[in-house]
DNA sequence: TCACAATCCCCCACTTTTCCCCACTATGGC
DNA sequence: GCCATAGTGGGGAAAAGTGGGGGATTGTGA
C-alpha cells in the first residue's frame, strides 16, 4: 500500500480551543487510516504525519549518522518530546496542543499545506512571509530543473 | 505483540506523597501490560520501561561492548540496584521511590516525555535547560535530515 | 508475641480539560 | 434557487489530573 501524495495549500482558522479543520481532500486521501503524528517542523511549522509516514522516518533517523551516543539521545528525546499522537473529532479537526501552537506562533489565522506525505500547518502571516521571502529562489531553482 | 510507541511531552505535577500520574494516552498505549520497572536514566531522568521492554534492555547489555568484564557488572549493578517495581494505583499514578526523586531533582512539576519504548521523567527545569541547551543541535540534525 | 510506627494504597471529592454533539453559515454543483 | 457538503462555533457530559483522609499492611523493637 502507498502512501497519499498531499497538495496544495487551504487557509482555515483556528478557533478559541485550538482546534483546527483539515482539509476535506487530505482526509479522503487517508482514507480509513487514523493515528497521526504531529510534531514541531522546520522553519517554524509543525508537521502531520500518517502513522506509517512517521515509522519511515523514524526508520531514517535510527541509521542516521549522528557524532555519538549522547547526541543520538538527545535528538530522539527532542523529536519524540515534540511530538504529539492526534486525532480527528466528528468534524474532522485536530487539536493543538498548547507548546505547539506556541512553537509555531499560531494566531487565529492558519495555512494547512500538503507536502507529499506529510502535511504542514503555519501560522498564516509566517507562512506569507516565508512564501516572498522563497519566491525567487523558486524560480531560479524551477528553472534549472525545467518544470 | 509489538511494544507501544510513545510519543509526546506532559507536564504534571508530583504531590506531596510523591506519587505522580502517568499520561491517560500512554496508559491506553499499553493496554492490560502491567508490572513496570522504574531505573535511573542517563542526563538525570528516570526511565520507565514496560517489562518487555526492560527484558529487551537486558538483552542489549549482556552483549554491550563496555571496556572490560568489571565495567560491565558495576554498570549492571548500578542500574539493577536503582531499579524498581512499580504499578499504577486507581487513579494511574506511580509513586516515585525517595532514592529516585532525588536522583531526579524531582521537585513539583515534572515532565514526563514518551521516547519509543521507554517513558522518561524529568524534573522540569532540568528538562527545560536541557531542551534549551539542545534546542540548537536538534534544528541542525533535522535540517540535514529533511524531517 | 505484641505494640507501635511508617508506609502504601484504596477511596472519595474537586477542578480542569477533552471531546461528543448540535447548530449555523458559506460555498459550489445541479 | 435548492440541496449537499464543508468549515466554524459553542454547550455540556464525560474523562483525566490533583489532593487528602484513613484503613490495611508491613516492619521494627521491646
Amino acid at each position: 500500500m502507498s502512501l497519499p501524495n498531499f497538495v496544495g495549500v487551504y487557509f482555515y482558522s483556528m478557533d478559541s480551543k485550538n482546534r483546527l479543520a483539515v482539509p476535506a481532500k487530505m482526509r479522503l486521501a487517508m482514507g480509513e487510516t487514523r493515528g497521526m503524528i504531529l510534531s514541531c517542523g522546520l522553519e517554524g511549522c509543525l508537521s502531520l504525519y500518517l502513522g506509517e509516514a512517521w515509522r519511515k522516518l523514524n526508520a531514517r533517523l535510527e541509521e542516521a549518522p549522528l557524532n555519538n551516543r549522547m547526541e543520538q539521545r538527545a535528538f530522539k528525546r527532542m523529536l519524540y518530546a515534540s511530538a504529539c499522537e492526534v486525532d480527528f473529532d466528528d468534524e474532522g479537526r485536530i487539536l493543538l496542543p498548547q507548546h505547539l501552537a506556541d512553537y509555531a506562533q499560531m494566531k487565529r489565522e492558519a495555512a494547512i499545506i500538503g507536502v507529499g506525505e506529510k502535511i504542514e500547518i503555519w501560522a498564516k502571516e509566517r507562512w506569507s512571509a516565508y512564501q516572498k521571502r522563497e519566491a525567487r529562489a523558486f524560480t531560479r531553482h524551477a528553472s534549472r530543473l525545467e518544470i
